[in-house]
DNA sequence: CGATCTGTTGATGCTCATCAAATCCAGTGG
DNA sequence: CCACTGGATTTGATGAGCATCAACAGATCG
């Protein structure tokens, strides 16, 4: 059930089958979402870390003009931060992009586990920093890069993380999302998108159809959207995932 | 000297005399940086937690295409991740825009205070939380609104701050910045970025002269540039750190 | 006190938003 | 099984926001 939390925790450091037995057993029921159901909503207290299993979700923020803003894809493996306990209420909302299963542990096994399991946490601080890492490169994509190569570079990260995750070993991955939800996350209008993906799709650099998409050519992507995947923070993992294999 | 960080982590928790014995027995030899001088640059490995004492700067990353790109500034008593260290290689570089003092705290130490001083470690987790959540309320300004409101929620943002560090108490503060600075954060050009502030001087809503930016009519200028200090969280901090005083 | 950095202003063009309408598709109910 | 419906995608036309190029003024500094 937590094949791809444990494969993605894997790509900084081998887990023990101890250790999984140990974040077996502190994860809550599973909690079923149907589509674009609310997980949590900004201003709701936090106490307990998400864990997607399956499905897709997105974290949003609606701004005062209405806008609707994704800051992120969350793909099977996903947790949320390990510290999100720490505040008091949430600046943002995570919503179901299609019917999904998430788990979650509680505020005080995540203390446990600090404890007993230090290495498991420093996996979680880890992720919490690719996350971080990610935001990052996603204001850098936004603000300094033109709408296709944009595009490109978000369809680049997230082969990448499906690879991380086990979800897919070639150039093609299952992508949930709708025209307009990627918009949304690149900052565009549906309309433009459409006109982005179009152009994507006549210079041969992907094809999308039935909820896959597929990078044809790795390298030539790769280049056309500007993508280095250092900032997902795979030093450790195999070299295949960021490769044309 | 750490006037500033113990003030901010404050904000989140008081900080017992005890306490602040021991951060500042963790910390190394201040460091001096000259204006333009890079604190640590991409691809480097981080092995300590560095914490800005004086001065200000930027984190900061440059695209295939050349274009600099600011992710955020750092004030007096900004400390970077503290599990920086876990990865291999930084994905951005810091800078200091102004002649600046750091310090940090080494590895080991960061260690040492998850055990001794788990309050403490708990401070810092929070202040983590802070700048991953003001990475994500980036994306939301960079990529849903307009160079004004842009521009205006940045201004807010840096004075609310200000304030919570200590540098502050009213609605001025010491902003050394060029134009061309603050344009990079904000994904635009310095001839934009010319016309867009001297919109909101017009507009009475600041001063900004001699590093000196005062923002006028907090009210207003909070609606202008849908600025909503929520996602600082501050819940715990004195009020008024983000009201009209 | 020249040289360089910083900020200002004007003119022009590209990227993307907006408005509008048509097509395609999946799901629903009769 | 088919007609209906609402969402998703596509295409065209027009305009706003910002980039770019250029020139100049003011500030700063060795």
């Amino acid at each position: 059930m937590l094949r791809n939390l444990i494969k993605k925790l894997e790509n900084f450091q081998p887990c023990t089958s101890e250790e999984v037995k140990a974040l077996e057993s502190y994860i809550t029921p599973v909690r079923i979402l149907k589509k674009s159901e609310d997980l949590i909503q900004e201003s709701d207290k936090p106490y307990e870390v998400n864990i997607l299993l399956e499905g897709w979700a997105t974290r949003y923020k609606i701004t005062d003009a209405g806008k609707y803003q994704a800051l992120s894809f969350l793909i099977p493996g996903d947790a949320c931060d390990v510290h999100i306990t720490l505040i008091d209420r949430m600046d943002h909302s995570i919503c179901a992009v299609i019917p999904s299963k998430f788990t979650s542990i509680p505020q005080h096994k995540i203390e446990e586990m600090y404890v007993s399991h230090p290495r498991l946490a420093r996996a979680f601080f880890w992720s919490m920093l690719v996350d971080e890492s990610t935001l990052r490169e996603w204001i850098v994509n936004i603000a300094s890069r033109q709408a296709h190569q944009r595009m490109g570079h978000l369809f680049c990260e997230l082969l990448v993380r499906s690879r991380a995750a086990g979800l897919t070993a070639d150039h093609g991955f299952i992508m949930p999302l709708t025209q307009q939800q990627v918009g949304e996350a690149m900052g565009i209008t549906p309309v433009h998108t459409s006109r982005v993906i179009s152009k994507l799709r006549q210079e041969g650099l992907i094809t999308w159809e039935n909820k896959f998409l597929k990078i044809h050519d790795w390298n030539r992507m790769k280049e056309f959207s500007d993508f280095d995947a250092n900032y997902l923070h795979l030093e450790k993992a195999d070299p295949n995932l960021t490769q044309d294999i």
